[in-house]
RNA sequence: GUGAGCGUAGCUCAGCUGGUAGAGCAUCGGUCUGUGGAACCGAGGGUCGUGGGUUCAAAUCCCAUCGCUCACCCCA
């Protein structure tokens, strides 16, 4: 077995795909009915894009993203030219950090090291890709529009695809369209993670997102209804309707049933000063704290509520929760969200522990867990992300929206299907027709026929070259055909065929002409 | 990046404390040259993940390495 998927993709086969093909089509029919119109996206960006969007110090950005640059790029081993250009941009970004142009920041200044380092290596083969990638990576980071737009050519694998909608909105002047715009987008998405159940490295999703003018709670409160709506026709088990309560779960606990659960993570105004907070009371507790959570207490104190340890637990209970230290807007709006929600009938979970990764989100953030997973249970994120639009330099903008782990989804559907003990069997290739042909002028006879019956939309199969009478039929049936239509020297002589309907053997003769009626007939 | 478990036929796996590979399913052929599902007979398909070591002898023991899986980190 010389070649095999690389780590972390996969081939997903016809037995499955007929499943992942459904589930798309029911998003959708879904979104359509709810407004949501198709965008289909480039599948790579400037990494750029991502970096400023999704956070550059987040985890995606510094470490799990597929980059590459152009042929009009960077070469990929700087030559002389290249270093003495380097060298020069290095000089003026030291100049410029030494006096504070430059955000003071240690991860930039990390890389402006490795920059140096190198440049005194020369180009020296053996520093290989790496090293350069952070060189083109700390360039493109931290400098002036300049140096940027030179190195502007270092592009990623989209991690997702908000970004890429935002940005799309921007440069097709999408705010100037009527009424808020509502898109919809399916398709892989990349990220260099280890591998585990549910997580793959080339992943899939369906995501939705409204952008606009308005922040309203009930724009909040749609995009969820229409998820719910996604969720129950796609056939996940759905959660019975629980309320306000607060589940005080953190977003990875194991539950048998499909469960939304909602926060608010506040906004610029009152999130920062809620961390603070946070982060006061974990110093506190810190000795209480296991390495991971105490190092997230300097990272991202929020993440320290996503601890699945034990031992933590009791610690993060008797935290502060964000819910309690919203300012008024953001209260209000987190109220109104809950009462539209309720208005539609949705159910839900607050869950006070559940924070977002990505930098952009604000307010109203939501996760649905799926039964059938392993650790990683979430098949949906989302959430408010006001500002985006405008930190990629387009004009102020509100806007919202979700992602749905098609992969997941999927998981937990045939993780279902196996519980009700209906998917032993993987479904077959539809057939209709296959076409049991004997002797050298029946060949052509079938060809045409089955010419003819394709085109009234039936599936059919022709052998290609001739077949013992008894395998044709063996086949005609291992294949799950629904019909054998046999053309023998018999048949071609008498100007019928016989079609032998396979579940119960019955056979009966038609003439080309009621062929296809006959097989619609006992199609059912 | 870290940790654990696992690598034997297309698939699921057996192979006990070393004696140089097996089953079931699947595939193909035959019994069966105009009627499928069954039965019976047969065939193909493996450098036992790879490399090294111990030994007269290694799928089996030791080391290394690669791959897969699950979990951590992070996150959909």
């Amino acid at each position: 077995m010389k070649f095999q998927a690389i780590k972390g993709v996969r081939d997903i086969l016809p037995a499955e795909s007929a499943l992942w093909n459904r589930v798309e089509q029911t998003a959708r029919e879904v979104f359509a009915t709810y407004g949501y119109g198709e965008i289909r996206l480039p599948i790579f960006e400037q990494t750029d894009l991502f970096a400023r969007s999704v956070g550059e110090e987040s985890d995606i950005v510094s470490k799990e993203m597929y980059s590459f640059k152009t042929e009009d790029g960077l070469p990929e081993r700087p030559s002389i030219q290249d270093l003495a250009g380097f060298t020069d941009w290095v000089k003026k970004v030291d100049i410029a950090y030494e006096r504070g142009e430059i955000q003071k920041d240690e991860y930039f200044e990390k890389q402006l090291s490795e920059i140096k380092y190198f440049l005194q290596q020369g180009p020296d083969p053996g520093l290989g890709w790496e090293v350069y990638r952070r060189v083109m990576n700390g360039l493109a980071f931290g400098l002036d529009d300049t140096v940027r737009s030179q190195t502007a050519k270092l592009l990623s694998l989209r991690p997702e695809a908000t970004a890429s909608v935002c940005r799309a909105y921007i440069e097709h002047g999408m705010h100037t369209l009527p009424g808020n715009v509502k898109l919809y987008y399916i398709g892989p998405m990349f990220r260099r993670e280890r591998p585990q159940k549910g997580r793959y490295r080339q992943f899939y999703q369906i995501g939705a997102e409204v952008l606009g003018q308005s922040d309203a709670p009930a724009i909040d409160a749609e995009v969820i209804e229409m998820l719910m709506a996604f969720f129950e026709r796609a056939g996940l088990r759905s959660a019975a309707l629980q309320g306000g309560k607060d589940a005080g779960l953190k977003p990875g606990a194991t539950t048998d049933e499909t469960t939304l659960y909602i926060n608010s993570i506040g906004c610029k105004e009152c999130r920062p000063k809620y961390v603070e907070k946070l982060r006061a009371a974990l110093v506190e507790h810190i000795n209480e704290l296991k390495a991971d959570s105490q190092r997230r207490v300097e990272t991202n104190p929020l993440r320290v509520l996503d601890s699945k340890l034990p031992e933590e637990q009791a610690v993060i209970e008797k935290l502060p929760r964000i819910t309690e230290h919203l300012c008024d807007a953001c209260r209000e709006h987190y109220g109104e969200v809950k009462k539209q929600l309720e208005l539609r009938g949705v159910a839900y979970q607050e869950n006070w522990r559940l924070v977002r990764g990505l930098d952009y989100y604000m307010r109203t953030t939501f996760e649905i867990t799926a039964p059938g997973l392993g650790a990683q249970n979430a098949v949906c994120g989302g959430g408010r992300y006001d500002g985006l639009v405008e930190l990629l330099g387009g004009p102020a903008t509100k806007g919202i929206g979700f992602a749905i782990g098609t992969d997941r989804l999927i998981l937990s559907l045939q993780e279902a299907a196996k519980q009700q003990g209906a998917g032993g069997t993987p479904a077959l290739q539809e057939l209709d027709v296959f076409i049991a042909w004997m002797g050298a002028v029946a060949q052509p006879e079938a060809v045409k026929i089955a010419r003819t019956l394709r085109e009234a939309g039936f599936s059919v199969e022709v052998p290609a070259e001739e077949m013992k009478f008894k395998k044709s039929i063996g086949l005609a049936d291992k294949l799950g055909a629904r019909f054998a239509l046999i053309i023998g020297e018999n048949e071609i002589a008498e100007g019928k065929y016989a079609l032998k309907r396979l579940s119960d053997g019955v056979q009966e003769k038609v003439s080309a002409d009621e062929l296809i009626a006959a097989v619609r007939r006992s199609n059912e």
